[in-house]
DNA sequence: CCGTGATACCTCGGAGCCGATATATATTGC
DNA sequence: GCAATATATATCGGCTCCGAGGTATCACGG
């Protein structure tokens, strides 16, 4: 998730460590900031894989700055991530919402829609039950209030993405 | 998370492993089941901190069950976890929902009110803004529709679910 | 002059999860 | 009679991430 949205923005224009740090808090939002353990090892990971290099600016601010630059192979990888995504899963919404906010770095408006299509299929899905009490129980048979608001939660953000992958796939001509 | 499933399951009733993996498969919907090589060692880490005790019941199926019972400690543990949860985070909308979906379990009102008031309140936080083309953009100004869609359902599923909320304390008498 | 906070980078240990792999029996369908 | 599927448990290596800690410099207010 954090490597997709690294590609992402140094796809846009190059950046330093710290300043991908608050871009990526910025875009998962409320979402807790990622942790510097977790942002400087990536970047390290990436520059190993080839998809990053480093190129230091000494002087300008307190420390000096690594601006990372996207090689080649990293936006290959991004392209790559981005139309063959594993990130369409609804067990991730966060993935999933990192990967909508760089598709468009997919030019290809077919390619965008298939990506959509496939994340369509995914929510069209099945259906939910619960174990209550021990025996499976339906969502509309429901007891307990707190799943029942589970379920009502769930349901509208469902019914908000799919209102919202149908009219943007119209949209693109899909 | 799993972990926080296995109490909730295990305070209503001995289960073994199996059982517990359908459960949680089920519990979380859509969500990809967790593996065995995640269920297993959570089973094993909880019996060693004492939460769980495994009493083995030969012949009736296919391989040897092993019966899991929660122990005071694990009910203890389970409890605690549900007043005072780590989970109200909004990054991991899983996490909340596997605690909604036992908050029943935490019998007193009261107790059930407060949990939800401080849901409430990380809701009611701000704020959005993208880095669009290198500069922060508000919410309300992107231009990219991929971004204002994850904005859409982002926003609808917020309001869902304070309204789900704001109701439910009022019902809470909270 | 000193403390605080922002800028900027890094490492280490540990937790939790996944995928692959292994093992073995019972049931069901062909 | 045999193959596939369900039942049932377990281990192993690897990955990502987190929290805590460490190192500097610079700007600003008291």
């Amino acid at each position: 998730m954090l490597e997709l949205a690294i590609l992402g923005f140094l796809h846009e224009r190059p950046l330093h460590g710290y300043d991908l740090r608050g871009r990526v808090a910025a875009l998962t939002g409320h979402v807790r900031p990622i942790a510097d353990g977790t942002l400087y090892p990536a970047i390290k990971r990436m520059e190993a894989k080839g998809w990053l290099e480093r190129k230091t600016q000494p002087g300008s601010a307190a420390a000096p700055r690594h601006m990372l630059h996207l090689r080649p192979a990293g936006e290959q990888e991004l392209l790559r991530r981005l139309r063959e995504p594993e990130e369409l899963d609804v067990s991730d919404e966060n993935r999933w919402f990192v990967l909508l906010a760089f598709l468009r770095h997919l030019r290809d408006p077919e390619a965008q829609a298939g990506v959509l299509r496939r994340r369509l299929a995914f929510l069209e899905l099945p259906s939910s039950f619960f174990y209550e009490d021990g025996r499976p129980v339906r969502a509309e048979n429901v007891d307990d209030p707190f799943r029942q608001g589970l379920l009502t939660i769930a349901r509208a953000t469902s019914e908000a993405e799919l209102h919202w992958l149908r009219t943007t796939l119209t949209d693109l001509g899909g």
